[in-house]
DNA sequence: GATAAGTGTTCTGGATAATAGAACAGAATC
DNA sequence: GATTCTGTTCTATTATCCAGAACACTTATC
């Protein structure tokens, strides 16, 4: 799993990649000092990415260029879950009106595929790309209600528990004991956990062979979701959409 | 411009990356014949990649991770013009039921920040991130006529004018010419260059200093967009949506 | 079922290349 | 106009990358 004979100067450049998407546009010596590299190794990584297209200098800062865009942007393309599950998130979101989300595991982390704004959809600040915690969203726990519970403890081990928020799930106990609920219910409830006021119902999606795909789901504001809804109306919605992903990618 | 002292390192690194988007999932050997480096070589950068993400092993083969659409998201988010656009272009596709996509230019090429699908809308096989040449577009042409010439010398310079079909721009006086006719009429048309029986129809998005920011376009099947649609309702449309994200930007 | 040819992985030391540090040029600040 | 910031260039020395060989497997082939 781990490199046995890592490329040093790789890890270098990458580590100065996500230097420079946490600081944004930022200067040689700004990004030496984080990094505690020299300046002349700084620049000579920095011309060496601009080359490549993947930064690009204005005046005297440098800062990430839309070449990571085109890699990701491909590799998601030639994923068959995102190509089948895409237009199926659009109409979730264009019926309900909110917003419509499409996460898959990786790692042990949940990466949004997707995010589709309805008419009257809150704008969180989630993104395609973005990585999140498995086990505080209710997309994740709807993933991991249907990984082998073996790989279950991998993630706890690998990626932790850590609380988001005081509502949210802690320990390894809660956090099976709500997986159990997700199963039984065929999809996972977020009431407020990630964000308070915001509700949020998942749908797992599973290939033909029963492994899960990824998931499905729709975040809508307490204010527009009665507690009939919650349990009613919006699940039956995402639920049929996972079906109809299901459907397709099964032939 | 160039690198002085470029990581070589690095940039095997990066042709990795690259081999590995255009050949999707596949092995070490093939790797390292497709790169004319050794084996071992390619397995110390290809496990480096994975310990940070950026590449997943699945049995015997590799294959790019989600981590480039992390960054690449992350970054495009990062742009205003982005942020501004997209809820115009989501509407535009909405309102015509085609296709309408966002360009910005990046050293020397399109870069497509997204596209949104209306109910009726072609699939074409563009996507976020993907590169095009500025001149065999209605977008890149929009773009093109409202650079500096000096820029756009520099970009025939640097990227060249290849006619991608017989109809298509093919020369620096014919680019010229067009892009004459773009300031002219203010919008930028596609009959049918770049696929035969599509037409687009672009408009530029300027800042309040008259700089180019990027390109709204809407696509559509010729069975479906009249001549008089071509310089009537078309344009009209896509014209209003560029000035309304220019009001947003110029606050 | 034995042999051969494929795969990915590990290991090593010697050739290669990355980089710290100093020096430079230019901008901004005081 | 001196000082202190920038980013950039250069070089020598150190660190490290990598070819090539050997390894453990799996898959063909006869």
């Amino acid at each position: 799993m781990d490199a046995k004979h890592p490329v040093r100067t790789t890890e270098k450049t990458l580590a100065l990649v996500e230097e420079l998407m946490d600081r944004g546009p930022c200067g040689v010596t700004e990004l030496a000092n984080g990094l505690e590299m020299g300046k002349s190794a700084v620049h000579n990584h920095l011309t060496t990415l601009q080359k490549h297209g993947y930064v690009l200098k204005t005046g005297d800062e440098y800062q990430l260029g839309l070449k990571f865009l085109e890699v990701g942007g491909s590799t998601r393309k030639s994923m068959e879950f995102y190509q089948v599950a895409e237009p199926e998130v659009k109409s979730l979101a264009n019926e309900t009106g909110e917003l419509a989300n499409l996460l898959v595991e990786e790692q042990g982390m949940g990466v949004y595929l997707m995010r589709s704004k309805g008419e009257e959809a809150v704008d969180l600040d989630t993104y395609a790309g973005l990585r999140t915690y498995l086990h505080t969203t209710a997309l994740g726990k709807a993933i991991l209600a249907h990984l082998p519970e073996s790989r279950v403890e991998e993630i706890i081990e690998r990626r932790g528990l850590e609380r988001k928020t005081p509502r949210s799930v802690g320990s390894r106990e809660e956090l099976f004991e709500a997986l159990e609920g997700v199963r039984d219910r065929g999809y996972a409830i977020d009431d407020g956990e990630r964000l308070e006021g915001l509700r949020c119902i998942a749908a797992p999606v599973k290939d033909s062979s029963d492994e899960v795909l990824g998931a499905i789901s729709v975040s809508a504001p307490a204010s527009r979701v009665s507690d009939d809804d919650l349990h009613g109306r919006l699940p039956e919605r995402v639920l049929s959409a996972a079906n109809v992903v299901e459907l397709n990618i099964n032939y």
